[in-house]
DNA sequence: TATTGTTATACTCTATAACTATA
DNA sequence: TATAGTTATAGAGTATAACAATA
C-alpha cells in the first residue's frame, strides 16, 4: 500500500469517536468533580491560554458557541477549577482562568497523557519516538 | 519539550471536533446525495468489510448502536450507494453492501483523502513520508 | 428463549435567539 | 448601536426500550 493510504487508514482510526472519547475519558476519569469528557476541552483551552481570557475568545478555539463555553466554565468554577472575574477594563467581560487547584489537576492530566503515550511507544527506539513526535507535530500543524 | 508532550499536543489537535468534522466534510462535500459527515462512517465501514455484513456487526466498529446503523444504511440505500438484501441463511438479518455506484463513490473518497495527505506532505522527503506512515499506523493500531 | 432489524421515545449536547448590562 | 455574558428554547444526533419476525 502507498504511504498516503496508510496514513489515511491510521488517521481514520484516530479521528474516530471511540478514540477521542476513550482518550478524554482516560485523561479525566476519577480525577476531579466537574472535569469530564465534556468540560475537558474548555479546561484544556484555558490551560493553553495561560492568561485570563473571555468565553468569546475560547469559543472558536474549542469549536463551541460562547453560550456553551459559559456553561462549561460555570461547571468548572463550581468545582473549584476555574476562576471567573470581571474584567476591570470592560465590565461586560468575564475573565476565565485556572485556579491553583485547576493548575494542579492540569498537571495530573498532562502526566496521564504523557504516561499513556510513553507506554504506547515504550518498545520504540528513542530516535523513532523523537522523529515521530516531530512528524506528527508538523502534520497536525494545520488541518487537512 | 519532551517527545511525549509534543505528541500529546499534536494528538489533541487531531482528535478535536473541528479536525474530524473538517476532514469528513472535505471527503464527502458535493460528492453524492446521502453521503455526508453523518453517513460517511457507516459507508466507510461497509467499504472496509468488503463483503455483505449486518448492522449488528458494523455497530461496534463505528461506535454506533445497531438502530443508528440501520437508519444510516437506509439513507445510503435510498441514495443508491448501499444494497440491503435478506440473508438466505438467517432471514432475520439484512446484509449490507456497497452497490457499484457506492464503490465508485468510495474510490473518489479515497482519492480525495490520498490527495489531501499527499498535498499536506508534499514538501517532505519521500523517506520521511514513508517513515511517518509506518509510525502512525503503529501508533493508531490500538487505543491509548 | 434469544437475536435481528426496525420503530418510537427519551436523553444529551449544541446552536440559536432573546435578554440584560456595559461599551 | 454594538458586544459581552447569560438564559431559554429548539434542533440535531444518539442510545434505550419496545416491537415483530425469525432462529
Amino acid at each position: 500500500m502507498d504511504y498516503a493510504s496508510t496514513v489515511a487508514e491510521a488517521l481514520a482510526a484516530i479521528v474516530s469517536r471511540d478514540f477521542r472519547s476513550g482518550l478524554y475519558l482516560k485523561l479525566t476519569e476519577g480525577l476531579h468533580d466537574g472535569l469530564d469528557e465534556l468540560t475537558y476541552p474548555t479546561f484544556s483551552a484555558l490551560a493553553r491560554a495561560g492568561e485570563p481570557v473571555s468565553a468569546a475568545t475560547i469559543g472558536p478555539q474549542v469549536g463551541l458557541d460562547r453560550s456553551v463555553v459559559s456553561r462549561r466554565a460555570q461547571t468548572l468554577a463550581r468545582a473549584g477549577l476555574v476562576r471567573e472575574e470581571s474584567d476591570p477594563t470592560d465590565r461586560r467581560r468575564v475573565l476565565l482562568s485556572l485556579t491553583a487547584e485547576g493548575l494542579a489537576v492540569l498537571d495530573q492530566c498532562r502526566r496521564r497523557l504523557r504516561e499513556a503515550i510513553e507506554s504506547r511507544l515504550s518498545d520504540w527506539p528513542q530516535s523513532d519516538r523523537e522523529e515521530f513526535a516531530r512528524h506528527l507535530r508538523e502534520f497536525a500543524a494545520s488541518p487537512l
